[in-house]
Formats: structure tokens, sequence, C-alpha cells
RNA sequence: GCGCCGGUGCCCGAGCGGCCCAAGGGAACGGCCUGCAAAGCCGUACAGUCGCGGGUUCAAAUCCCGCCCGGCGCUCCA
């Protein structure tokens, strides 16, 4: 049975499925006007992993997230730069992709709907919330009566006295709610932005309502599993919940939420301007892809944690041990195919991933299970297959590539330099071998002699 | 200020009442293997105050109280 943490209960529960066997998730996706950094990437992350496992249990998930392109970031790039805001949203929607689906890996939702594409379903629900009396509409647009919304404040653990003692302190009221907690549903339109009809007027849709409109939309009331980063859960969770009860709709039965990622002791984000991007940690390494992947799954997704150098490499270094019992698995020409999996570690590694995604575990399960494979091909052992066959389910169940980092077959001169080398020892010229080991060396190629022959690999 | 979450070895990081003299990864050291390496395996040293101080319990890294330090949220945010 699959346990997770759920925000609003503040437990860790079983995930009750609305329809058994089928999960639900809709996870908020990116506002496209920028570079993706690594916090967006530790975000898409940890659903990627959610629905690769509840996949891998044998479950049919139906993956949702959003695009959000349209809002005031879009709204002034296009300004700045003189574009329109369909086109600076089209742009970083194809840089965001190539950088989450392409180089990092990560499964593409099933549905991907755009705000842009919703506001009539936004306007419909706005609309049910004005004429059930939750909302109300004037000149600067349409809000939604927060008071009127039992246990508004739910996830976060505060009273509607609590919130409105944190809003009045940092925030200016503005005079046209009734509550300075109200918020806005619909922005009436500003002279030079993109604007929709709708009864209150020409405007655009507020945050919250686009996701309340698409997920319900795409997935029905009642969904199973609503996720996104913590610095979600107030105001845009909180809100989403709220316009949804107010319109009496089942919402989310489940809702989880990613820890920050932090640098220099600080949480990574645009406004701080202390980010990361994804490009620029793959330009600065081969492996970072791979290894980013494995040191998230290090740390549990609900802690906050630190990237830097340092670590990234310590994740290299793991990955390499991964790749190094491959190449030895390859070496040694064992049929996997058939192979059992090895029923222990399986069963450790389920433990450890249905109690709350304890990836951490569940990575250290593989490491094992690659100390026993490996020690089992060193000693020619029967269950070696098993046991590599089991490392490469496991790992492949959390996305993990093993081996794959570079094609080392196919390259007739580096294959004569390493036949060379093997004449050589045979011949017990050593000083020639030696040589040709550097003289592949520096070309980036390590030679690692096994039983059944040399292997090589790009450093 | 209010709310939430953390502080575990040289580094990253699990564990959250007995299986813990604390997983896994990285780095280090010794042995085996190797012509020598690399990779691998075996072993060792690192945590003996699991931020600090009290308490509960037969039993606490794990629960409770107080304190110190750090992070996040309090309507831009993954």
């Amino acid at each position: 049975m699959i346990r997770l943490y759920d925000t609003l209960s503040g437990e860790i529960r079983p995930l009750e499925l609305r329809d058994p066997g089928k999960v639900s998730l809709y996870a908020c996706g990116p506002t496209v006007y920028d570079h993706p950094h690594l916090g967006h990437a530790r975000q898409a992350f940890t659903y990627d992993i959610v629905r690769r496992y509840l996949e891998w249990s044998g479950l049919e998930v139906h993956h949702v997230a959003n695009v959000t392109d349209i809002d005031d970031n879009i709204i002034n790039r296009a300004n700045r730069e003189g574009s329109t805001e369909p086109e600076v949203a089209k742009v970083w929607k194809a840089v965001y992709d190539k950088a989450i689906f392409d180089d990092l890996g990560m499964l593409r939702p099933h549905d991907r709907p755009h705000a842009t594409e919703y506001v009539q379903e936004m306007v419909d629900f706005i609309q049910t919330l004005v004429d059930n009396g939750s909302a109300y509409a004037n000149d600067s647009g349409v809000y939604l009566r927060v008071h009127a919304v039992e246990d508004y404040g739910g996830q976060v653990h505060r009273t509607l006295d609590d919130l409105r003692e944190g809003a009045g302190a940092r925030v200016e009221v503005d005079g046209n709610k009734e509550d300075p907690l109200d918020f806005a549903l619909w922005k009436a339109a500003k002279p030079g932005e993109p604007s929709w009809p709708s009864p209150w007027g020409d405007g655009r849709p507020g945050w919250h309502i686009e996701c309340v409109a698409m997920s319900l939309d795409v997935l029905g009331d009642g969904f199973d599993l609503h996720g996104g980063g913590t610095d979600l859960v107030f105001p845009h969770h909180t809100n989403e919940r709220a316009e949804a009860i107010a319109a009496g709709r089942e919402f989310a039965r489940h809702w989880m939420h990613n820890a920050m990622l932090n640098i220099g002791g600080e949480k990574m984000s645009k406004s701080l301007g202390n980010f990361t991007t994804i490009q620029a940690l793959l330009d600065e390494h081969p492996l970072n892809g791979r290894a980013l992947r494995l040191l998230l799954l290090q740390t549990h997704y609900r802690k906050t944690m630190e990237i830097n150098a340092d670590v990234m490499a310590q994740a290299r270094g793991a990955i390499e041990r991964l790749d190094a019992m491959a190449r030895k698995a390859d070496g040694a020409g064992l049929d996997l195919a058939d192979a059992p999996l090895d029923d222990a570690a399986v069963a450790a590694f389920r433990e450890a991933m249905d109690d709350d995604m304890g990836t951490p575990e569940a990575v250290a399960t593989i490491f094992e299970t690659v100390r026993r494979a490996n020690a089992a091909l060193d000693a020619e052992d029967p269950a070696a297959p098993s046991l590599v066959a089991t490392v490469f389910d496991l790992a492949g169940a959390l996305g993990i590539a093993i081996g794959t980092a570079e094609e080392a077959d196919g390259d007739d001169e580096i294959d004569g330099l390493v036949a060379a080398r093997t004449a050589a020892r045979e011949a017990k010229d050593f000083a020639e071998a030696d040589r040709l080991r550097d003289e592949l060396m520096a070309r980036g190629i390590v030679v690692e002699d096994t039983p059944n022959g040399p292997v090589w690999h790009r450093a």
C-alpha cells in the first residue's frame, strides 16, 4: 500500500484512489517566460518520480501539468522585448521542454493544458461563484469571499484571523476588496495588456482559477493527487482549494509539496537571482544530468537541500559506480533477459518507496544490490544475472539510466589501440602496453581489464 | 511578529521509541585481485554528547518542555 504525506491533513496516509488502479495526478507546471532553473527541475522531477513509481507498481497514471502562458511576467517580457505574449510563451516553453524532457529525461505529462486555451472554462467557473454568492465583482475585477470558505487556511494551519494579520501587516490593503484576504478571480483589463471578454468586462483570469478550471476539467471532480513546490501552498493552492469548495466541487483528495532548493543557504529563486539554470549545469559536465537525478533521489523530496559543485561531483562518482557495474556485466556477457529479479532487493525497494516516496533508502537498496552484483560477477556466481537485472530494473523505476553516458562500441580507432595494448601485454611488453594506455588516457579513454578481456569507456 | 520545517561522521544524507555501538553515496586508509594500474571485493578509521539543557520511559537520534542556530511561508515564486 502506497502512503504519502498529505499537506492538508499534515500526516502520512494511504493514497486512496477515486478509481481503483488509476491515479489522477495534477502537478503545477511552469510559467514560461525565462530559463528554467534547478528549482524547477526539482519540482518536475518530484512528480516524475511519483509517476514512474506508481506506474512501476502497476497503476495507470493520468499525469497533467499546466502551462501558464499568460501572467505579469510574460506581459512584462513581451513589452520589454517589443514582442507579444504568445511569442514569449512559445519561445520559453520550448526552452523548458528541451531542458526538462529531452535533457533531464522527465516523462512528458499526458496532458498539458494552456491557460489561454481555458479562458472560457474559467469564466464559466467564476460565473458559478458569482451566482452562488461566493464572489463579487467591482471595477477592478471579481473577487472570492474567503470568509465563506470553511477551513480556508487548512493547508497552512492558520485561522482567518491569523492570515488577516499577516495580510494587513505585509501588503497594502486593496480598498476594492471586502476583506483583505479576498483574492482576484478575474482582473479587469489594463491598457496595453491582453484581455478576454467576460460578463464583468474585458480582463484576464487570476492565477489560481487557471489550475482549478483545468484540473477539474481534465481529471474530473475528486481527482487523486495535486502537487507543487512548498512555496505554492499559500496562496496558490490554498486559493485553488477555496475556489473549488466555494463552487461546491470536490477537489484534490491528496496534496503533496516538494521542498525548496537552497544555494548558499538561501532559497534558489528568480526573485533573489541566485539560481543556476538547468542548461548551465548540463554544460558543466556530461554526467550532470544523471548525477542531478541521483542527487535529488538521495535526499527526501520534503527536505530542503543544497546544491553546489561539491555535491554534484559526489553524485557523479556514484553514477560512475553504476556504470562500472554495467561495463563489468556487459564484459561478462550475461543474459539478463530471463533473469528473475532478486526478491529481497525488490521487497526492500518497494517498502522504502511505499513509505512516502522513500527514495534515499530505495537508492541505498540499489547500491547494496550493486555491491552484491559485483561480488557475484567477480566470483562467477550464477546469481549474477539476477542481481544485475535487479539493479537495472529498480534504477529504471526511478528513471536512472545506467551505462548510457556514451556509446563505447563502434570506434575502430580506439578499438585498435586497445587491441594493440592487449597484444603487447600478451607479449609481456609492458612498456609498450603502458604507453598505449597513456595514449588512450590522453584521449580521455579509460581501459579496465576484466577476466573477459579489456573494456573501455570515456572518462 | 505569527505559522511550518530542519540541525546526524571529513562531506552529502537515511533513520523518527527497542532490529542503531546509526543505511547508502562521496572522500580517506589497509588487504585481496592486477605485470603495474583501473574497476571490483573484503576490511578499517571516522557519529560513542545524533545542536544545547532538562524531562517521560524498562528502553530515545527517535516522544515532551525550554533554549540556540538555519531555512521556508505570510498574496512574484517550483
